[in-house]
DNA sequence: CTGTTAGCGCGTTCAT
DNA sequence: ATGAACGCGCTAACAG
């Protein structure tokens, strides 16, 4: 690669001293306009790039942004993940920060190694994706100092993380509902891995809301596993074999859904009329199977983005205290929980 | 965040001095193993971790890689991306190197610009993944030395840059001798964007396998924008229409072909009796569509490891010049094509 | 508005 | 094996 242009350089072309140039390419407002537009100049036509860890040792910070996402071993992020990374992505764009992706296999992350890594410089903030738990500093692993890290997809206030999710108790509500409305009584939930514990939440909130609606002993629970299509064909298979049947079936996301919708049509049964399937999610692709899938989709572009800028107050001093910020799904009825005449 | 504990820190604890503290680090062997384990412990107490920047600065180098991912405006990485940034990620990791994430709207990459960009000092190598083209430097941009960047999806060898993608024209021929024995004798292809100059191969490669097996006016093109599924719905439904219907359809990518095979569908349509389709990539959700879909696997998470690999061999002078890896697709026959008597 | 000076924290010569 | 000194390239505080 060609030689580093350096400030030095340009000093030594324009016969200005280090000191101004670097202000006219830092802070061109404290400059005058004849050397701004000078050294302008000349570091185009050198190829002056200003070499980031030289301003960062410097100045102590790294302007990027760590994405931590937690992922299961050899499982590639999901699509959701992938429409978070965007919002992310572009936000932080805008606001010239850098974005470090890391996919880690913990559930559950560790302060103490976040604080560790933070304090190489590579990352100043960070954005944990999906995370199980948050072990917070121990005693002075910490200055009084909020971290600034933000949970996306999971509530870590309690664990003092400020966190961004989506609203999912409306989500899985609205599903629900449409459900009763199409004259369902009977339903199951099909979860994910057990120990993850938004997973009884997901769960009480159907429960409950079919409480709410007089139906108390309506609901059964079946295992999902990891939130990948085999496990939803699993939970399909297991379900077909069932002696009572439910005629609706609530997945937690739109992968199981999927395996699940698959195994329950070759056993024979047909996709709507026999058992209505909703996921939850709102993947691109749930739009295009046949039956195309009922889902509530997660606003993950938003929540990227409104992370991104948590970080950013978090910084500045404008929030001191965790905080949780739900974001609404949208619901949308399709063909795997519609009969055929309607829509 | 507590506040930073560097070598000098260490150095006070120890009464060593910095150097000896540096290399106690980042070279064990050169010091005397009770210093070792002291500075070790001490460095475990405090919480020591090396300042990144100040190590890349007097280094010269990051050791991270910079992904450069060209979307199209407003989408996420798509699947494929996903698995393949599992496998440059997990590579990375092995070697001790970061991974950098950036998604860009062009098509066409510039020398100067990621040139530019590694002399920032944020990265020291590059991986271009799905770059169209590559301006190779003008004259003095670059030195002699051979650039650290390789192209993954595209072949880019012509322009300059060593590249690893799949052996596309196998998994086309795998398909299309496939279809050939299920008695298909008119084939459509579907194309993503028509700039791409990859869709001219593909497109080469189905054709010249049909003429190879005697047919040479078997095959028509379809249109089919961008490589998701809306872009191929919209291509079902002019396909739908259209007066003669080719019987077999190949569609350049798996979103294409789900959006193509829904419209078809909806039309009424029954896969595979009526239509057989195939798609191309391998995402995993293929497997689970009903019907499921016929494919081709890209080794993706392969080839962002090879990529990984690519880039070090580069670096150490193990490659001198332009080099093509190709890697073996998969090809998988599912329902899309099979008349449901068989598998 | 511009030049001078002093670090940022680490690696790496040199000596010792 | 260890210590002293310098430099990586840039920013920031202080003068002028």
């Amino acid at each position: 690669m060609a030689k580093r242009v350096t400030l030095a350089d340009l000093a030594e072309q324009t016969g200005l001293n280090i000191s101004t140039i670097s202000r006219a390419l830092s802070r061109p407002d404290r400059v005058s306009s004849e050397t701004r537009r000078l050294v302008e100049k000349v570091a185009s036509q050198l190829g002056y790039a200003t070499n980031i860890a030289a301003r960062n040792l410097s100045r102590g910070t790294s302007d990027t942004i760590l994405v931590l996402a937690s992922s299961f071993k050899g499982q590639a992020i999901s699509p959701v993940f992938t429409q978070l990374l965007l919002g992310v992505c572009e936000e932080a764009k805008s606001q010239g920060l850098n974005v470090m992706l890391q996919q880690c296999l913990e559930q559950t992350i560790s302060a103490r190694d976040i604080i560790r890594y933070l304090q190489t410089g590579v990352a100043d903030s960070a954005l944990l994706v999906a995370a199980e738990q948050w072990l917070p500093p121990t005693d002075s692993e910490t200055g009084e100092k909020i971290l600034p890290i933000v949970s996306i997809f999971k509530d870590l206030t309690a664990a003092g993380l400020t966190s961004v999710m989506t609203q999912e108790t409306d989500g899985y509500t609205a599903i629900v509902d449409h459900l009763l409305a199409r004259g369902h009584r009977q339903f199951a939930f099909v979860s994910g891995p057990e120990d993850i514990m938004h997973e009884q939440i997901r769960y009480r909130a159907v429960k409950q809301r079919l409480s709410a609606q007089g139906l108390d002993n309506a609901l059964i629970r079946l295992k999902g596993g990891p939130f990948d299509m085999p496990s939803g064909q699993k939970a399909g298979q297991a379900f077909v074999a069932l002696e009572n049947r439910p005629s609706a079936v609530i997945c937690c996301s739109d992968a199981l859904a999927l395996g699940f919708m698959h195994a329950v049509m070759e056993s024979g049964l047909r996709v709507p009329q026999d058992v209505a399937i909703a996921g939850f999610d709102g993947m691109d692709y749930t739009a295009f199977t046949t039956p195309s899938l009922t889902t509530v989709i997660q606003p993950a572009v938003e929540l990227g983005r409104v992370a991104v800028q948590l970080l950013g107050d978090l910084h500045n001093g404008k929030i001191t205290v965790p905080r949780l910020v739900a974001l609404a799904p949208t619901f949308m009825a399709r063909q795997s929980t519609c009969p055929p005449c309607q829509d």
